[in-house]
DNA sequence: ATTGATAATGAGAGTCATTATCAATAAGCA
DNA sequence: TGCTTATTGATAATGACTCTCATTATCAAT
């Protein structure tokens, strides 16, 4: 909260730099695009992206929004979350660590967790399988406090 | 292995059992998709056993099958995974435990496990964040012993 | 400033997996 | 056997992207 600004300045420096490496371009859509993202700080898609955007940027495509939270992604600025099988939606990673997710079914709200003897664990376990892990996700769908109660 | 046979009958059965308590038929078509899905023991999705069942019964209808699988899921002998974000796939779930997936980016193989340590843990931190939980999904990418050498 | 080469955009068409619609058919049962 | 209800298969429709392509914007070098 503190560095957030900051944070999201590195951000948008950061994807600055790889866009030029590939000879790419930090075009007007892509920077409001890019700091709306990293603006909120939920689970966002890139209609909701779009909508938002659509008000000021009357202009702005649907296509250009989905090709740049794919930059996103690609960029590792952004990580896809799936929890519901429907859209595809994005949470802001940079300078935002691993971490693994509780769902509640009753309001959609998630909250975030890491638990380091988990991670410890899976390392164990991929060794025993002799497997060279890259990622990996944990989702644990239940009912939170308020939603056991009054549901 | 041994009782793959017995416990088959018995996930037929109980489906059965299940339908005629909504006043649903155990159809031709529905019994021939159930007892493929339940002898395969891959995950498997829609399209795959309307293509393997298609030769033998040409007049069996996609969305029967997908129909199917929906039940099959709310019966609760199917449990759907979706590693790729593409087609919903699902594995068989009658009498086979909760379990955990390492998913092999390189050919796609899946090696199942479970670890207490690691359910015991999650059951720790719902329990901080006041969480009832009725699943939960832990995936591992990354590369099999095969692929980590040759790709 | 102008040009030329290249990258990006917006609008709309296309794709893919899945779901809905609906007339025809099949089952259960009175 | 007739009547009611469930199910089916064929096909249209949907949702969530993804592609295409003519137009526009950007940069680098005159």
């Amino acid at each position: 909260m503190t560095n957030k600004v900051d944070r999201d300045k590195k951000a948008l420096e950061y994807f600055k730099g790889l866009l030029q490496q590939k000879k790419m371009r930090l075009t007007k859509q892509r920077e409001v695009i890019v700091r709306l993202f990293l603006e909120k700080e939920g689970h966002l898609c890139a209609e909701e992206l779009y909508l938002a955007l659509r008000k000021q940027y009357p202009r702005l495509g649907e296509a250009t929004v989905y090709r740049t939270v794919k930059l996103l992604k690609a960029a590792e600025l952004a990580s896809e979350v799936n929890f519901t099988g429907k859209r595809r939606r994005f949470e802001h990673a940079f300078g935002h660590p691993h971490h693994d997710h509780l769902i509640c079914l009753g309001c959609g709200k998630t909250e975030e967790f890491v638990n380091q003897s988990i991670e410890k664990i899976q390392e164990r376990v991929v060794r025993q399988y002799g497997f060279a892990p890259t990622r990996h996700r944990l989702e644990i769908f239940g009912y939170c406090r308020d939603c056991r109660t009054t549901e």
